[in-house]
DNA sequence: GTAGGCTATGTAGAAAACTACAAACACCGT
DNA sequence: ACGGTGTTTGTAGTTTTCTACATAGCCTAC
């Protein structure tokens, strides 16, 4: 339950499971990022208590004729820190964005 | 001269100096990204050939009454991979607005 | 029965990015 | 002479991210 650093990716992978994206793979395709991105960050989530974790049952799995998945839900502290995911992004978004002036120089 | 990895950062500080921002610090409150982060990234563009970099003439830092500054300039190989950069920060762009529609399951 | 194609989770090792600091220069104030 | 503010460049050490696999379940076709 150590702090979880609020990152670009983590900032994206708790949005993605707040919109109801549910597992690793699932979060994948959302975000558009590698497999070796996502499963780390959502370990580091899960470690951090942002997120909940448990395999579905294998009933579901059969049914649908896939391997299981393992399902990540967002917690109390998860959701309190949605407001400073979002405020991540933001502040990305408008890092790609806006490319300041150039200074003129002894004018 | 190794080939440099695109990455957003690399992307983010090489549309900064096309955009006439010529120095590292100049750099840092373009993209407002810390020194940390900045330096090491102008030194790998440096290093894999997409800028070139002097220092500025003792003159001229002394005339405006500050340390000089560390003067980069894209190369033409540094031109040539814009187009990529550009694309690069396109892409993440689209990562930070759009977030995928949740699969229905099981329909 | 094994090869191939999805789905799904995961790891090892390298590269990149971040945090936190250091150092130097120029000035101003006391 | 010293501390403070601002500019500019930089580094050390840690964490995060990426690339490139690996593994496994479940199915279809050969």
């Amino acid at each position: 339950m150590g702090d979880v650093r609020m990152t670009q990716v983590t900032a994206l992978v708790l949005r993605a499971i707040s919109a109801g994206h549910r597992y690793g793979f699932d979060v994948m395709e959302a975000v558009g990022l590698p497999s070796g991105t996502v499963y780390p960050a959502l370990r580091r989530l899960d470690k951090g208590g942002l997120l909940s974790a448990h395999w579905e049952p294998a009933s579901e799995a059969h049914a649908d004729r896939r391997p299981r998945r393992r399902i990540y839900e967002l917690t109390g502290v998860g959701r309190a820190a949605l407001p400073q995911a979002e405020a991540k992004l933001a502040e990305a978004r408008e890092r790609l964005s806006a490319l300041a002036p150039i200074r003129s120089e002894r004018p």
